[in-house]
RNA sequence: GGGAUUUUAGCUCAGUUGGUUCAGAGCAUCUGCCUUACAAGCAGAGGGUCGGGGGUUCGAAUCCCUCAAAUCCCA
């Protein structure tokens, strides 16, 4: 059969996929026989498409499930996607724009009916396109935050925190959009400069004649002011302690109080404070006991509290007000003034901090077992450097913020009563119930009033590991089997910027809940960006299309390209060059491939290199340990490049060249059989990151039973190995970098062979590698000597080696390049004694050390008197 | 403003409790090769006073101080 010189991904892949699907190999079910392993995926936006993180993120996860599995453990992948409340529902009212329709013309259930239409449409690409990546998830697992039985779970804990008193009403300050009538994330908050004035105003003092002057950018919130401050320190205005003013037009009395947030450079240096309408001021206020006073109505005018231009425009008023000042010559100047003001993403309208009730949850005892068990090591986090910024984190954690004043999400739970008060239950009908009950009056259905707010979205999240397992388990039931057995769930990959949105609460969920962990171990990815550093963002259009790199550079080549340079927590700078060489290295391999299934097998074949497959044995097995031992470690990048230079540079570019035969030459059956084991070894070590071209080459090596498979083949065993075989192997291939070096030198043929002559305290060492010297260097012979007329020599470790090249040698040269060598060896033994002559050192450093640094010396000396020796030959 | 992290070859990173071969890898670069597995390749080579300064030590990329720069989180 004639083979591509290059390897096409394209068929493959989508052959492979549909062949372990069918076969089953993802699905995972209880087996209390075998140990599970359990991840669960970081459920992506239900209506986002896969990006660069996705795919970092996804082949990490999926490297570390079918090495599991090759491992025996009954691996168990969960997919789905989360809801994304904002995202999704800023998503839904853009459609719905486009078809020319507002958002507010709908009710709650219309609008929701719209969501769901449109999760039902774009809710699953981002899964299909994890399956064109290679993900293993059990897809028959596949949940989705909303369903039916996990938003029950949500509602239940939000009831049993409520109940167990951690959730309450509080007041907040949020970003309040006054054209779309809706709190804002600081996310859709868009910050511009915009030319603006600064207005000086004075107020008069209550007990005097006297005025201070405050500067503001907004004259129109003087009517809500609680207080005037001015810094401690400020000796102008020391008389002013403890005394009051009037606000101007409106003549209320408020306190001048102190406190060191003022900015003495900065305006007058008194501030006025209006705590209801600046998140600062009412910081201040909460710090004095000041009173809030809420002059603006939700859609930015005035309301009665202002007392005057009471429905006004904040915008007009501020004209009005400035005008009315004057009037009365309190407005004693206007300067121009550059401010930044923030502005709705979707309105434009410039945004108004609003106080406004939000539920909260309480944060002080809940983090407690989340941050004794992350700094004691029982959830490791990789790289463990984040642990700090967790417990900078956790020690200063604030109330959470549950409510969000949106409709896509779950429902917050609670029923307002015609009375004033609310109840907090699960449905309607419980609520009516527990009013009744409480209160010693009967309802009726329609008083009772659901609060119209949604939970945050990580308010769900935060149960996803034991909630995409059992769902009852919240609402007081006893664990179910699959939660017994999956959970805690093994390791969790994800990015540090949600390590305490969504990660520090899933341990909090899990404590508070199975007084279990959540997962082991936390794998923290970097960020993908662009070469400028940028991240990559489908708004800056930096991104490349991941299908499209899949389509022209292969999975196993984007996988690969995508792990080559990211440890853990390190932002991983994309550059197509990385998948570049993920592609190489698919056909690198595919091409070993090639030159075995090429081969002829003869029973008279010779066999070329009779030390080859002890030496690859050992080589293996010590890439094998170091590779188990980056796995452990969480390093996946090393692990990877050390199983790429097992496979590229001692299989392919050593063990190959060794054992091929001669062109068109047959090989012999020992030799082939051991070559296939190895390759087949080499595969599973390369399953996890090259799952499609593994498995193809898997079963184009051999016929295969049927479920013969290597996503389920076993992975290889950690041996013992010898490394002396390995030191006797690098000495040799260092003889043959060395004859290549001469050759390429000297611009001799690689095709002119040569005798070596040795001048060796080890000569078995020569005569085991023999054949293999002869072969990769292309000697005629190796013989041991001291002396060889008219040859060029040079020194490895402490051996001198000699190839006759007769008239082709300068040596003139020949004598500077071995001077120079000698010198740098003569003051590198130098150093080495000067050390072993310090007595300190002696007696101070370990013995292993100095044992080291006796060997270090032996070594130069040797090879100083072989540098000498050839030195004399050439005069 | 508070906190965290980072700074090692052109690029991306290793470098384990200070001490093996006088600092390693991959990519990139340079030189020579279309040597029938692979030019998406083969063979070989060059490249770093470990951000600056100071200190501790027999010995510092590694520990301490200081300065500088970058990134991130919280406000």
């Amino acid at each position: 059969m004639a083979l591509d010189t290059k390897y096409q991904p394209e068929a493959t892949e989508n052959k492979w996929y549909a062949y372990w699907q069918e076969k089953g190999f993802f699905r995972s079910t209880v087996d209390p026989e075998r140990e599970p392993y359990t991840v669960v995926i970081p459920p992506p936006n239900v209506t986002g498409v896969l990006h660069m993180g996705h795919m970092l993120n996804n082949t990490l996860q999926d490297v570390l499930v079918r090495k599991a599995r090759m491992e025996g453990k009954n691996a168990c992948w969960v997919p789905g996607t989360d809801h994304a409340s904002i995202a999704t529902e800023a998503k839904v009212v853009a459609m719905l724009k486009e078809r020319g329709i507002e958002k507010s013309s709908l009710s709650r259930e219309e609008f929701l009916h719209y969501a769901w239409e449109w999760k039902e449409k774009y809710g699953g690409i981002i899964l299909e396109q994890l399956k064109k990546l290679g993900a293993s998830c059990d897809w028959e697992r596949t949940k989705f935050t909303m369903d039916e039985d996990l938003s029950g779970a949500v509602i239940d804990v939000f009831i049993d925190l409520y109940r167990k008193g951690k959730i309450y009403r509080g007041v907040r300050m949020v970003n309040w959009d006054p054209a779309g009538k809706t709190a804002l994330s600081d996310d859709e908050v868009i910050t511009k400069e915009v030319a603006s004035h600064l207005y000086h105003i004075r107020y008069q003092l209550a007990d005097s004649e006297e005025f201070l002057t405050i500067a503001t950018t907004r004259p129109e919130t003087i009517m809500a002011d609680s207080a005037i401050c001015v810094h401690p320190e400020d000796s102008r205005f020391q008389h002013l302690h403890g005394r009051e003013v009037y606000i101007p037009l409106i003549k209320r009395r408020i306190p001048v109080i102190t406190d060191s947030y003022v900015d003495m450079e900065f305006g007058t240096g008194c501030l006025k404070v209006t705590p209801a309408h600046d998140l600062n001021d009412y910081e201040i206020g909460l710090r004095h006991k000041l009173p809030v006073i809420d002059i603006l109505a939700e859609d930015g005018r005035l309301n009665a509290q202002a007392e005057i231009l009471v429905g006004e425009d904040r915008f007009v008023a501020r004209k009005k007000i400035a005008k009315m000042l004057e009037a009365e010559g309190h407005l004693l100047q206007v300067e121009p003034y550059t401010s930044n003001v923030g502005h709705s993403e979707r309105t434009d309208a410039v945004v108004e901090p609003r106080l406004s009730l939000q539920w909260f949850l309480k944060m002080d005892e809940i983090t407690q077992p989340a941050f004794r068990n992350v700094m004691e090591d029982v959830i490791q986090l990789h790289p463990p450097k984040f642990k700090n910024m967790y417990r900078a984190w956790m020690e200063n954690v604030r109330d959470w913020c549950i409510s969000r004043q949106l409709w896509w999400g779950h429902r917050i739970p609670a029923y307002y009563l015609p009375n004033g008060e609310f109840v907090v239950a699960k449905t309607a009908e419980e609520a009516l119930r527990i009013a009744e009950e409480t209160y010693g009056q009967s309802f009726a259905p329609e008083d009772l009033r659901q609060d119209e707010d949604v939970l945050d979205t990580w308010f769900s999240s935060w149960l996803w590991p034991l909630s995409v397992f059992d769902t009852r388990v919240f609402g007081g039931e006893a664990p179910n089997e699959e939660l017994k057995y999956y959970y805690p769930t093994n390791d969790l990959v994800t990015a540090p910027e949600i390590l305490f949105f969504w990660v520090a609460r899933m341990i909090m969920a899990g404590y508070e809940y199975t007084g279990e962990k959540p997962f082991r171990n936390v794998y923290l990815t970097g960020i993908v960006r662009d070469k400028q550093g940028r991240k990559m963002s489908k708004s800056l259009g930096n991104s490349p299309d991941p299908l499209a790199l899949i389509r022209d550079y292969g999975a196993d080549g984007v996988r690969t390209g995508m792990l080559f340079s990211s440890p853990a927590g390190n932002d991983l700078p994309f550059d197509e060059k990385l998948v570049e060489q993920g592609r190489n290295f698919a056909n690198k391999i595919w091409n070993a491939f090639r030159l075995v299934k090429g081969w002829e097998v003869s029973e008279t074949a010779e066999v070329q290199a009779p030390a080859a497959g002890s030496w690859f044995e050992n080589r293996f097995q010590a890439a094998l340990a170091e590779i188990e031992d980056h796995f452990e470690k969480f390093r996946i990048s090393d692990a990877l490049m050390t199983t790429y230079k097992l496979v590229w540079d001692d299989f392919c570019s050593w063990y190959l060249e060794m054992v091929k035969p001669p062109y068109q030459q047959p090989i012999d059956p020992v030799t082939y059989e051991q070559t296939v084991g190895f390759f087949e070894r080499v595969l599973k070590l390369l399953h996890p990151f090259m799952p499609f071209i593994t498995e193809e080459l898997w079963h184009a090596l051999r016929d295969r039973e049927e479920g013969d498979a290597l996503i389920v083949a076993s992975w290889p065993k950690k041996e013992t190995f010898d490394p002396a075989i390995l030191q006797d192997a690098a000495q040799i291939f260092d003889v043959v970098t060395q004859i290549r070096n001469v050759r390429s030198a000297k611009g001799i043929s690689p095709k002119e062979a040569f005798v070596l002559t040795v001048n060796t305290q080890q000569e078995t060492r020569y005569t085991a590698y023999k054949a293999i010297l002869m072969k990769l260097a292309n000697l005629t012979d190796v013989q041991f000597g001291s002396e060889v007329e008219g040859a060029i020599s040079f020194v490895v470790k402490a051996d001198e080696c000699f190839l006759p090249l007769g008239e082709q040698i300068d040596l003139e040269k020949e004598r500077e390049t071995i001077e120079k060598e000698l010198a740098y060896t003569k003051g590198f033994l130098a150093s080495v004694q000067k050390k072993l002559s310090n007595a300190r050192f002696v007696a101070g450093a370990p013995e292993q050390v100095v044992a080291n640094e006796r060997q270090k010396q032996a070594d130069a000396e040797a090879k100083i008197k072989a540098l000498e020796e050839s030195l004399q030959k050439l005069s």
